[in-house]
RNA sequence: GGCCUUGUAGUCAAGCGGCUAAGACGUCGCCCUCUCACGGCGAAGGCCCGGGUUCGAUUCCCGGCAAGGUCACCA
């Protein structure tokens, strides 16, 4: 009856004695934050203690494929250092690690669970009504009506159906009565009544086992001590238990983590334009940022560390403890991780900083003569994102058309008249250096100021505008100067000049 | 609706019976300064509500309220 041979040896295969943790994504979609930080987490407890991170891909649901997105989250951990010990593309003792590759494995213990009489086969056909997700008061009355007949069938009986060809599924047989008790490392001790627990589903009538079922012989099966997953999988967590002992199992450590959420109310979604992983990426955040933000989302260092709060993986991996996992759900705050980020892009080297901002400057500036290596230091301190920087550097190619209102600056004590003013007498002076560097030109400008009684302000700001055209630039008059280069900075200034001529008449 | 969970400033959060309730982001002000930014200094802002227990509750218990999750042959 029972392949007793079959189940030793799957036994037998499995790792035992260390840390097993498993980061088990389903290919639906893409890599969004939560996603990120339960694999981060996942990657953490495994190596914090010396164990081992599983990877498996759990594409049970053919129908809901997103072609790409196996890609997208191989990608994703790979860039940000979160490197798995077994998976699908690099083996391990206890593979396949792609759950449509470990199918006759499922059917097995579905009928082990069956034979030891904690699943039962169904055979009616209920097809029709789960169509179609319903809630509230129209959910409970479906829930009374899966206390259906076939659980009370005799298992010859059963079998004999099944042998006549009758297509069927394997319900889980939930006690009727009393209460099961799970234990989650962060949440504690939970107790629900039997009662509110449906007969899931543990095998469809594809003969594919449902994400709960596949989940628990997986992860039995691949020795993994503690499961981290999203809370929405806490309320299964019973049903989990009670499949565990129905089999005779040690029940691994749970650890249920709180949702990423847009606001208040919604979780993150791409449905709703919240960004992933990956759209992070391309506005020009850094990954060690966006990890570092997501590693304190929703989890805090303690005691002596309780003000840290900039990590690499490799402190992440010390730091680490399972008591600061919070339970309360945190709202993502774009904001913050800029912050970060802002932060990670002045603590890069002044080399590594270009190579990045290089691609973001040529967008804006095509002028070949100007280069990358002269603005990129003003924009270190200037950018909280990466992104950031074209729509500063946009009057490098070509002066735009600008106010001349500009002029006027109540702090550098300039007006239409004082700007010209200042202009006539510096344009000269620039024309007359030859040396154009920052050195010089500084002073040529601070002398202006002093020759006049002036403060620096009052010839700098005119100067700048005639420059740039604009109000708030990256860098000041001496930088900006110096970047456009001598001719082209007097070409400004020249029509500086004519601009505010014809407005002062 | 049933069951489960959560609730410290706008946000992330420390706290684990006694504190002027950490820290960070954001906001505001000041300083630095040729604009902006960086940097420095400072300010405003909070324990969901109501009962208990206790000499004393943000912390423990109960009840509300609010929010979230779940109740699929999806994960």
């Amino acid at each position: 009856m029972v392949d007793q041979k079959y189940f030793d040896e799957m036994e037998a295969r499995i790792p035992k004695g260390r840390v097993r943790t498993r980061f088990a994504p389903s290919p639906t979609g893409y890599m969004h934050i939560g996603n990120l930080r339960t694999a981060l987490y996942t990657y953490l407890i495994a190596k914090k203690a010396g164990g081992t991170f599983v990877f498996r891909l759990e594409d049970t649901d053919k129908k809901r494929e997103v072609k790409g997105s196996e890609e997208v989250i191989y990608r994703t951990l790979k860039e940000c250092g979160l490197t798995y010990d077994e998976g699908p593309d690099i083996g391990g003792p206890v593979g396949p690690y792609v759950q449509s590759e470990r199918q006759d494995i499922y059917g097995r213990y579905a009928e082990l669970l069956v034979e030891r009489g904690h699943a039962y086969y169904c055979f009616c056909d209920k097809a029709d009504e789960a169509e179609e997700p319903s809630e509230g008061k129209e959910a409970a009355d479906k829930f009374a009506k899966i206390m259906d007949p076939c659980r009370e069938l005799s298992l010859e009986e059963a079998k004999k159906r099944v042998a006549a060809g009758e297509s069927y599924v394997i319900r889980q047989k939930v006690p009727t009565e009393g209460t099961t008790t799970f234990h989650d490392i962060s949440y504690g001790e939970i107790t629900v009544p039997n009662d509110s627990l449906d007969d899931q589903v543990l095998l469809k009538r594809d003969g594919l086992p449902t994400y709960n079922f596949a989940n628990v012989v997986d992860d039995h099966l691949m020795g993994i001590t503690h499961v981290v997953r999203g809370s929405e999988y806490l309320a299964s967590a019973p049903k989990y238990n009670l499949l565990y002992e129905g089999f005779g199992w040690e029940i691994p450590e749970y650890v249920h983590c709180s949702p990423v959420m847009r606001d208040a109310q919604h979780k993150m979604s791409k449905r709703h334009g919240d960004p992933s992983y990956e759209d992070l990426k391309h506005m020009g955040l850094l990954t060690e940022a966006i990890l570092n933000y997501v590693a304190l989302l929703g989890w805090s260092p303690r005691g002596e560390l309780a003000e840290k709060e900039f990590f690499t993986l490799t402190e992440l991996t010390e730091a680490f403890e399972l008591e600061g996992i919070s339970k309360s759900p945190a709202i993502f705050d774009m904001e913050k991780l800029k912050y970060f980020n802002a932060e990670y892009i002045r603590a890069k080297s002044p080399e590594e900083f270009l190579k990045l901002a290089e691609p973001y400057i040529r967008t804006a500036v095509k002028n070949e003569a100007i280069s990358p290596a002269k603005i990129a230091p003003l924009l270190q301190p200037r950018c909280e994102m990466l992104s950031d920087i074209p729509d500063k550097l946009d009057f490098f190619d070509e002066l735009p058309d600008y106010d001349i209102e500009l002029y006027t600056n109540k702090k550098s004590k300039t007006n239409a008249d004082v700007s010209l003013n200042m202009l006539k007498k510096a344009l000269p002076a620039l024309s007359s250096v030859s040396d154009w560097n920052m050195d010089n030109i500084k002073l040529v400008l601070t002398d202006i100021a002093e020759a006049e009684g002036l403060k620096n302000a009052t010839v700098m700001w005119p100067v700048r505008i005639a420059v740039s055209g604009k109000a708030v630039t990256p860098g000041g008059v001496v930088e900006i100067c110096d970047i456009l280069g001598k001719e082209e900075s007097i070409r400004r200034m020249e029509i500086g000049i004519k601009k505010l001529e014809e407005a002062v008449g």
